[in-house]
DNA sequence: GTGAAAGCGCTAACAG
DNA sequence: CTGTTAGCGCTTTCAC
């Protein structure tokens, strides 16, 4: 059961109370089109006495636009997209603007079912993380007419507009760094990389990369199910017990590198003289530890504050490269 | 500019291709009221030809309440209440009630405004972190006949429902567990007070407790701004600094605890014969770094859960304790 | 500068 | 089982 429009104030009970008409009233509510500042004192003190609150919903459906943005996130489980709908709820809420969001758990069906369900609410913009969408998503999207931003990837075709970096360039980085360091026994440790495709995107130019210096990746440990610090402590120790002779491990990102590096703190592992450790994302912690942390630095609240912004400017289509920031650390 | 509703397909057009009444239609979509199994085959089939997807904003209008559930947190910077909003959006999705969302920065001003603005979308329910909001934003939830959720602490009179813990048992506890231990030149780090009211709480029992068994803090550093890894290191850098003789630490948080162990691991602080370490909030992270963290694990993803429950169940007003527990860990 | 009236797209009685 | 008819509360012409 769901909440009654009880005893709610309308805009025609503010007309009447404030002796004008209800065009009256929604014109000086939203301050658009001509009426006199007498007549405004009476609008608002009228408002002010009766506590009204407009009805959205109606004034939604009565003109053409709406001010929703739908956010359609594979996770909440990691500080990831927190950090992109951070920056983007700081844009929107300037732009009167509503958030709105649902969590896919990585998971194609429904991201199209959720993504279905956002347009039945006509958002003015429909976000979603990267570009890896079914037919039927794509299909949809393009046939609601509504914008839509594809975020933190720039690897694919974008169908609107698109915000974020290329993770195939970041994992191509990351290799080029250890292999600069003179690493060569190099491993790798990650979680799910079917359902989080940027990951694996990341991995598979990572071992583009290392291959064409004649380095081959030379052992690989993947975990089913999200990342996690502890499932990046557990990858490497089942990676290490197999392949005993590393230099250096890559992490599908910074949780499970953090768990790695714990993992080697734990064991007495020196790092990165006996290990090298390195990950993705840049998250905060990874400045802290002991030893900072070698990473890639990916800006998601500005992902998020950018995509608003276009949103809420009605910026033709276009693909934003924000890139990415290297961090040496000292943990590779 | 908004999205224009540009060329949508309408339920009147569905009903027309479909050769059947528009509230038939409607009847067919919710699964509501009765219809031949023929008449559905017709309706569903012109549904899919035309590739109809119905206007909730109309939906909503029209009847008498709507799916949308409101909140309006304090942060999004760390994992904390993206974990609420996990566990309340698997619940609602499934119920097919959408969530909204807007950020306070912990600014009592701007959780008034942005309330109002929730409540112009005539949400069934508008969830809150805590107790302490203005009285303006109180008179106008009381006002607006919708549901109240108020989270994550129970320490205070709730306008409606209240789903949480705590705060003062969580401090209380935390310093029986302390002395318990032996400890008795205590001190505390911990982030900006004023505004994370929870926080201030957690401390103020923590030291009423201290009091009582005749062992006060001995010393305490405050920093300004949120919460964080850097931040917590920071703090017992400093703590340290004044207080020299400190046997056990209080953190506001597991982030700042986080910081805190990371700064002792980097000194070579032996923990905890030479410094225990206390946190709160039960991180996964927490759990693997080399000594698990000792802290109060709060079950902030079945506080979303249950808020959401009890929304969609349209449960009366009541005060549901989920506690917390106790994790002793390896830091103190 | 202001009001009357016609919808926006749908749901909810109410007849049939 | 199904169609017709009023609205939901607002914005938006369009006269005045």
């Amino acid at each position: 059961m769901e909440f009654k429009h009880q005893a709610t104030v309308t805009l025609a009970e503010v007309a009447e109370a404030a002796g004008v008409g209800e065009s009256t009233v929604s014109r000086v509510l939203r301050n658009h089109g001509s009426f006199s500042g007498k007549t405004r004192e009476r609008v608002m003190a009228a408002v002010e006495r009766l506590g009204y609150v407009p009805n959205r919903i109606a004034g939604t459906l009565a003109s053409t636009g709406s001010r929703l943005v739908a956010f359609v996130i594979p996770s909440l489980s990691n500080i990831v997209f927190p950090d992109v709908l951070r920056g983007a709820s700081a844009v929107l809420e300037e732009n009167r603007y509503q958030a709105v969001f649902s969590v896919t758990d990585y998971d194609p069906g429904k991201e199209e079912a959720l993504a279905a369900a956002m347009l039945a609410w006509r958002p003015a913009a429909v976000m979603l993380a990267g570009y890896e969408h079914t037919d039927g998503t794509a299909k949809m999207l393009r046939a609601s007419g509504c914008r839509v931003v594809e975020l933190l990837d720039l690897d694919g075709d974008a169908l609107d507009i698109a915000v974020g970096f290329s993770n195939r360039a970041a994992g191509r980085e990351s290799a080029a760094f250890l292999l600069k360091r003179g690493y060569n026994r190099i491993g790798y440790v990650g979680h799910d990389l079917k359902r989080d495709t940027r990951a694996g995107k990341r991995f598979s130019s990572f071992c583009e990369t290392l291959d064409i210096a004649g380095v081959p990746l030379v052992a690989h440990e993947i975990l089913a199910g999200p990342s996690s610090v502890e499932d990046g402590r557990l990858g490497l120790e089942r990676l290490l017990a197999r392949a005993t002779d590393l230099d250096a491990v890559y992490f599908s990102n910074d949780d499970m590198a953090l768990g790695g590096y714990f993992h080697c703190l734990a064991q007495g592992i020196a790092i990165p003289s006996q290990l090298a450790i390195f990950g993705y994302n840049g998250l905060d912690i990874g400045r802290t530890i002991p030893q900072p942390l070698s990473t890639i630095r990916t800006p998601r609240v500005a992902t998020g504050e950018i995509a608003a912004q276009l949103i809420v400017a009605n910026a033709p289509p276009q693909v934003v490269d924000l890139g990415f920031e290297l961090i040496e650390g000292a943990t590779a």
